[in-house]
DNA sequence: TTGAAAGCGCTACCAA
DNA sequence: TTGGTAGCGCTTTCAA
């Protein structure tokens, strides 16, 4: 098979013409006349011709692809913000390469090096959990050393040198527990499986601090996404609850069938604010209040501050703070 | 900023030795003495010298690139059959593009078009709807005639030469539909938000071919993600039915949701069986029976034969089944 | 054992 | 208005 592509080449020994007067012609230079022009233009469509992207690449040394590497694209918060880059890079001459890390320092460092060798012009990047534990960051200070741009959104490295996106966890879960409270919830209780990530964590601070404040003892269970229900069921059984915050959809998800199980209205007996996809938390039964992370407008974010440096070849070091807002529903 | 990335010239420039030799050396090619090589990857080291991919590109004439065109990644079929390709391709010298089309045909031309010129050896495309209505298959056939290899999987075109990954949609529900009715279910509904696209009528036809040849009558309701939860409401109070077969995520939501609404138990009062991820569905209360359709596998799958094809340079005209199975749980 | 030169497809400069 | 040529970074003959 394997008709090779048309190229410039080709189209000038058939006309008979130099190559650069087909390129000219082609780029609609005013240094080539009409009719040749013409001729060119219409032998170029005959045979489908189309530029290619890597020779273009290696003249002008960018590529107009941009990197975005994320740990999975199953976590729905990160389908969305890909959902949100892709809706800024798509009306631009960009194209986008995604990489999943799988939350795995290697393949982050392969991917980064890989790809900054002439195939990308930058990159945004949801930095992986093991390499946050690892504190290696040298795959990205080389990229940005190779004249890379970098922004870097959700977990994100403060050592880096780059643009980073973020969004207010602390704060956020601190007010929903704040409202929880006010709203005479006593016996609150955080339920996580993703305690060993840096958002977890922060999360589980603003919590806390706001029980303290509260002169309220908190209660972190945590356990793996598999157990977590039995673990938050134990728990119900044994001691007074009437408010869960769930810090991702598993717990979201476990929550709802512990009270289920036990017969406990929701919000009635146990009020549950979670982390869930914005398009599925509205079907649960009741509707789930939950923290919402704006990840289309975080995803947009990152893309618009990315082609920004991308046109002025700079890269800044610079946060952005894109605020968590509570999502109110039914649940609590 | 930007210290550019070092070539191989410069690394010359400076050992004072030819580029060839540099390039030789760099490969470990026999040509080269141990001393003179050693000094080179030495030097190379130093200078973090990566080789430039476009260039390699661009003599070698591909790219170990492949692309995967898919409508989304917020829906977790093709979010997990993603996974299952980038769990095959990531394990080979090869990089994925993944471009998301929104159904929308222009965007899947686009992409084709723009990857076409050098920037991937091949593509692995779930066609979207849009093209599947219009009939306009240029793009793909344009690809196959310059030498691409290209592995349509889960919706996929018949009159397009490639090889495609397909599941069993017709037969599994039909079987589905005829376990309910063993089960002695009479009043089966189907509820679908996705009518519009083949799949969502292959999966009609099956269910109907099923509820003929019971002698029952079928019932489909179709509507849009937001209304389909009142049409099937509506429907349920004024009708008696005991068993709701949902042909995607909304639809299965919204059987839930009615159930709660309406003081039906699942599954004595009414059985549901839907589309949900396999994720999800555990977790709902009942967990949920679900046609399981394998995403992760005929993503494998799909990986493996464009792979395959990549090696031996050729595209082949055939078709691979996975089966999709019932995952039986509680709801029925 | 090393180097010079051609060429992948393209653009851009300079000359004709 | 056209064409020749150099060069982007690399590999690969072929000569030295």
């Amino acid at each position: 098979m394997a008709k090779k592509r048309t190229t410039l080449k080709e189209l000038a020994s058939i006309l008979e013409v130099s190559i650069s007067t087909i390129s000219k012609a082609l780029n609609d230079s005013h240094e080539i006349s009409e009719p040749t022009k013409q001729r060119i233009v219409e032998l170029a469509k005959m045979h489908n011709y189309r530029p290619n992207k890597t020779a273009l690449g290696l003249k002008s040394g960018r590529t107009n692809t941009i990197a975005v590497i994320i740990p999975s694209v199953q976590n729905s918060f990160f389908a969305r913000a890909l959902y949100g880059i892709e809706s800024v890079i798509s009306k631009t001459n960009y194209s986008t390469i995604v990489c999943l890390t799988k939350e795995s320092f290697d393949k982050e460092v392969d991917n980064v090096d890989m790809l900054c060798n002439g195939v990308v012009d930058g990159f945004i990047v949801a930095v992986c959990q093991e390499t946050q534990n690892l504190g290696d960051f040298n795959h990205f200070k080389d990229a940005i050393s190779d004249g890379k741009s970098i922004v870097m959104f959700d977990c994100v490295l403060n050592s880096v040198p780059c643009t980073k996106v973020i969004t207010n966890d602390y704060t956020a879960i601190s007010q929903a527990t704040q409202k929880l409270i006010e709203s005479d919830r006593k016996n609150i209780v955080l339920v996580s499986t993703i305690h060993n990530s840096n958002v977890g964590k922060q999360r589980t601070k603003g919590y806390q601090k706001a029980m303290k404040e509260a002169q309220l003892s908190d209660v972190v269970l945590e356990s793996k996404p598999k157990t977590i229900e039995s673990v938050l069921k134990e728990h119900v059984i044994n001691n007074s609850v009437d408010a869960v915050i769930a810090l991702d959809t598993d717990a979201s998800f476990a929550a709802y069938k512990v009270a289920q199980e036990l017969n406990k209205n929701i919000p009635n007996d146990i009020a549950v604010i979670g982390y869930v996809s914005e398009r599925i938390a509205p079907y649960l039964a009741p509707g789930l209040t939950t923290i919402n992370q704006h990840s289309f407008t975080m995803g947009k974010t990152a893309a618009t501050l990315l082609l920004e440096q991308l046109e002025h070849k700079t890269n800044v070091d610079s946060t952005v703070v894109i605020d968590s807002t509570l999502s109110q529903r039914e649940s609590s």
